[in-house]
This record gives C-alpha cells, structure tokens and sequence, in this order.
RNA sequence: CGGGAUGUAGCGCAGCUUGGUAGCGCACCUCGCUUGGGACGAGGGGGUCGCACGUUCGAAUCGUGUCAUCCCGACCA
C-alpha cells in the first residue's frame, strides 16, 4: 500500500473528548473516528488490526474443536422471556419494536439465540459434545460509555457457547477454552492473568476473567492477586483469609452505654477505647426495592455484589435517610443511622458476614439514638433469625485463600471472559436432549467472550510511548514502512520502491510512503501509526545503505538494501 | 439516573463579562522555496456560532427551554 493511497487523517493534537491513551492515539492515528456516543467507525488500518486478531482468535478456537457460525444482530423478544431475561436485563438491552409492534432487542450476547439453535438441531447425546461460535457486533446501552473502545456501546465480540451431556464434559470444555484464551492474548502480545469473578446477570457458578494487568485509569477491573501462588479474583468476588484481630471484647456482661452523638466506627472505638474488631457494624441497603441488614465486623467492608448474590436480588445500594427513618418507624423504633442494630427489627432480612460469627462480647446498635449495646452476643442479645454468608470485601494484604501468600492489588483491563453456565438456559427454554439411558436431560453448557476490539484497545493501553503506538508485530496493520526521505530524490525513491516490490512479493504487509514531505513528517506519522519496522532510504544510498529501524527500539543499523528485505522476511516469518 | 462541565470551520481553541461586519493555530487548495524528526513565504476556499423560542432596531454574546457530548459514581467483553 502506498501511504498516498492510504485512508488515513493523523491529527496532530489529541481529541477534546479522549481521555485514555488508546482512545487518543486510535483518533490520532487515524484508526477510528467516533459516529456517535460509544459507537465508533473503525476505519481502514482499524479494521486490519481487528481482521488479525480475530483470525488469532479463529485459530485457536478451531484448534480446540469449535466450530464458526453467525448469529442475527437483531433478536426477538419471545426468546428473552423463554429466558426470563427480558425483565432482568435492564436498560443494557436495547430494545425495539418492528412495524409490527413485536417487540425485539438488539444482541448484548447471544445466550438465548445459540439455545434456540441447539435445541432445534441437537436431539441425541450422540451429537454432544458441540462448542459453535461467532464474532460479531454487540450493542450494549452502557449506562456511560466511555474510554474509546474500551467500553463501546457497540463493540466486536467473539462468543463461543459449549454444549455437553455432563457436568464433567463441560469442564472439559471450559478448561480447553481457557487454554485457548491464554494462547490467544499471548499471541496477541498481551499477558492475561485469568482472575475469579461474579458471574452477574449471565448467571452460571464457575467464572474467570482474563485480564490484562495495568495500572493505569483505562483498568476498570480492580483486581486482588496472590504475591506467591497463581491466586487471583476481582474484588467483588476475591476471598481472603484474615490476620489475626481481636474478636472477643472482653466485656463481663451486657450494657447499654450512653454514646452521644458517636455514629462511625472510628469515633465509636476512640469512643469506647475499643479494637473497631469488636464492634458489629450494621448497614441497611436496598436489594431490588426490599430492605437487607449487612452485618459486618467493623474494620471490615462489605461487597455489594457479593450482598446482592447472598440474597439473590439483581440491584443493590445503601438505603436513604427516609428510607432509614421509614424502616424505624415500622418496628416502633426512630435512632438514626449510627445507632441501628438488628434486634427487634421487623420486615427486613439480615445477612451477617461469616466475621461477625466469630464475635464475642461485642458492641452493637440497639436502634436507639445516642445508645449502643456493649457486651453482645449471639443467640442472648442478637436473637433475630440472620443468614451467614460471605459478604466481605477483600482487601490488599489479607492472607491468601489458597496458600499463605498475601494478597497484593492491582487494576485490569477485562479482553475475555468464560462461564460455566450449566443448565440456566437450556432449562428454562426447555432445550434438551436424550441421553444414552432414554431421559430428556437439558444441556449442560458453557460460554466464552473475547472483546475483540478492547483486545486492540489494551494493546495499546500496554504498549505506546510519548510519540504514538508500539503495535505488537502480530496484530499491527502493516508489517513495515518504507520511508525515502526525498522523493524528489531519484536514487532514493527508486530503491525504497524495489524494496517495497520485492516485500510484497515476499508476502510481507508493507506501506511505501512516496507522499512528497518532509522527513519528520513521515517519521512522527510512522511512529504514531505504530509500524513496528521502518527502513528509511536516505542520503547513504549513495553508499549503497539504508537504515532499519524497530519501532520499540532506538537503534539504528545502516544496513543494505538486500540485507533489510530478508531481515524483514525473516521476521514476518516467525509471527505465530 | 444523581453530581459537574462543554457545544463557535475537518481538528484544537479565542471571542460572550460590556449585544453592533465571526477570529486564531493546525489541516485543506494554488504558486514559490525547502527535503533526516510535525519548515518557510505569498495567495485562497470553508462556519445559518448545537437547536428552538423569547428580549432587542440589532443576539455567538442576554433569558427560557431543548438536544448532544464529555468528566465523577452504580452496569459490563
């Protein structure tokens, strides 16, 4: 390609609306422009980038036996309530109506649609196991897109869906796909580490993220990752083994205490000259509009998302004053916030996390301003049924769960996902099959995303410097650039144009900048674009040299012409 | 949706307080000159100032409304 011919505007300042270094180099460069509120055109040297990794992706996924299909963007919405998705989903699902009025959505993921397909074709076990998959467009109404491509509102996925007959099949199939993902980012140039997490509104048990690890803003992960073994989990699922604190507060027996005005834990325990250990920290929320009692140790935090998974609810947030208040006075009392306790409350659940079990003689609200109880215990002065689960936020330098590392934080960029999903949609969209002794049992399955444009995104959150992109060869747009510095110079444009020839007719992706500019022009545009090689054809033509550059590298080698192109060969050569 | 901000040429911005012929840099076109890290000179094209209503002899500027975009939070590949 001729950087004449090529479709590509470069600005020379950043866009007033990029915030993160991918979304401003991408429009720098000329990759992408935007259309509209997260949706972006991706532009010629963007969609080369998205054709090499996606045919990564093709590659490994076909290795492990999955097999490529294309599903319809558009969805109806039948298939949604067969889910029971339709209501759960939320405003993500953007949701029309055709001249018909049948109502329909556009695709987030394709969970009911690859169901739908499964349960028409798939009637034996004998067929089983099968993985399919696509990649595609997905529109998502993020509440606030942002970030470039990495949270599109529209965005390229590729989803793959695993069918088996057991539970044991399907861990098969989860453990090839994490094999393939790791392969895949690798690939790509990217070092994932594959993280425990919430499975959320796809549902399912089993769940990892693979992330890229950066500790930039673009990282929207915040992720918790073992210093001495391969541990590691988002925060709204990460689990922690706590050190040592003091649970028992040491009271002889229970009693009210007069604690004017003393709502936080910390004033609490100045207050009383206590650990904040022993006190029991009580937090009313709102898990989908009905009201939940947190009980936490109070040097500890809770984890909304592991609340709302504890009593099953699809929404969560910290109650309101009024709310509070409303609360109160339900059960006959009016403390404020600060004071609140479980006892004697009525028409809320209570969730206590699996700390507070541990406590002993411990301090506690008794809904009753200016009041807290000291000396508490389970069963005597806390009677009220409460369900104990794990609802506590982890936090950075907590023991391991699985060895007796600590953990160590970090924020991450989420390029892939995999769910061992089970039985959840097959189930309720009765898609089953009949197993080997006669029954009709529904499938059991698994699914698989790879943000294929976040993939090019967190490429380049990873690798650039001041002056533009630093491509991984792999997934770069073009292999190398070749840059006469004088057109108008005929030694030189005539041996930088023999050399692009003999590139392309070595199969090596190159561009042939024969714009008539300046050199620092076509040096700042090359570096920005993020060509990993340029071979700059000069003034020491004469001398029969030109130079070869890496794009990572500062070195310069003055090198022959001959020289350069098999240099170049040799190395699009080793690109796996 | 809550909190904050911004809409003026393709991009980045000034002008608005104090209403009176719409400006600057980059990019673009022509000519000259230049050719190793975003040169220089001369000339040129391009904007119903987000949109609507109002105030006024007169609105980019003042008022009201509306739409869009961005930032901070809850959602997620």
């Amino acid at each position: 390609m001729k950087m004449s011919q090529l479709f590509v505007q470069t600005l020379r300042e950043d866009p007033s609306d990029a915030e993160v270094v991918s979304h401003k180099l991408l429009v720098r460069a000329g990759y992408i422009r935007k259309l509209t509120s997260g949706v972006y055109n991706y532009l010629p040297l963007m969609q080369r980038v998205l054709r090499k990794i996606e045919n990564i992706v093709r590659e490994e996924m076909d290795a492990k036996g999955a097999q490529e299909l294309l599903m319809p963007f558009v969805q109806p919405e039948e298939l949604w309530q067969e889910s029971g998705r339709w209501d759960v989903y939320g405003k993500e699902l953007m949701r029309l109506k055709d001249r018909h009025d049948r109502g329909m959505c556009l695709g987030p993921t394709h969970e009911e649609v690859i169901t739908f397909i499964a349960r028409e074709g798939i009637r034996s076990y004998k067929q089983l196991p099968v993985n399919l998959y696509q990649i595609q467009s997905k529109f998502r109404d993020e509440i606030r897109p942002r970030f470039g491509l990495l949270r599109g509102r529209e965005f390229i996925m590729k989803d793959a869906y695993s069918f088996d007959f057991d539970q044991k099949g399907m861990e098969v199939a989860y453990e090839k796909m994490a094999d393939a993902y790791t392969k895949i980012f690798l690939r790509c140039g990217l070092e994932t580490r594959a993280v425990q997490s919430d499975s959320g509104a796809i549902g399912g048990s089993v769940s990892h993220e693979y992330m890229v690890l950066t500790n930039t803003d673009a990282g929207e992960n915040d992720v918790l990752y073992c210093d001495k073994c391969s541990y590691a989990a988002n925060t709204n699922h990460a689990t922690s083994k706590m050190l040592k604190a003091v649970v028992d507060g040491g009271f002889a027996k229970a009693e009210k205490v007069h604690t004017p005005n003393v709502k936080s834990i910390d004033d609490l325990a100045a207050f009383l000259k206590v650990e904040p250990s022993v006190i029991c920290k009580s937090l009313v929320y709102i898990a989908d509009s009905k009201p939940v009692l947190a009980l936490i140790r109070g040097d500890k935090a809770v984890e909304e998302v592991k609340l709302m998974n504890a009593v099953g609810a699809n929404e969560i947030r910290i109650a309101t004053e009024g709310e509070i208040k409303e609360l109160m006075a339900q059960s006959g009392f009016d403390a404020v916030p600060g004071f609140i306790g479980p006892e004697g409350l009525k028409g809320i659940t209570v969730v206590a996390d699996n700390s507070v079990g541990e406590l002993k003689n411990f301090i506690i609200g008794i809904n009753e301003t200016d009041y807290h109880l000291v000396g508490a215990n389970f069963g005597v002065d806390v009677t009220g049924p409460c369900e104990l689960h794990d609802i506590r936020l982890a936090q950075k330098g907590e023991g391991c769960p699985d060895c007796d590392g600590h953990l160590l934080i970090t924020k991450g960029i989420e390029v892939g996902n995999i769910f061992q999903l089970g039985t959840k949609y097959s189930a309720a969209m009765g898609a089953t099959f009949t197993a080997e002794n006669g029954e009709e049992k529904p499938f059991i399955m698994g699914c698989y995303g790879i943000g294929i444009t976040r993939t090019a995104a967190a490429a380049i959150e990873r690798y650039h410097d001041d002056w533009g992109i630093i491509w991984p060869i792999a997934i770069a747009p073009y292999h190398v650039v070749v840059t006469p510095v004088n057109v108008k110079d005929e030694q030189q444009i005539e041996t930088a144009q023999k050399i692009y020839e003999e590139l392309k007719i070595q199969g090596v992706e190159v561009v042939l900048d024969d714009r008539d500019e300046r050199a620092g022009v076509k040096f700042k545009d090359a570096d920005l674009i993020g060509f990993p090689y340029r071979i700059t054809v000069g003034k020491t033509i004469t001398e029969g040299l030109v130079e070869f550059k890496a794009r990572n590298s500062s070195d310069i080698q003055k090198i022959s012409a001959d020289d350069a192109v098999s240099k170049i060969v040799e190395i699009v050569k080793n690109i796996k």
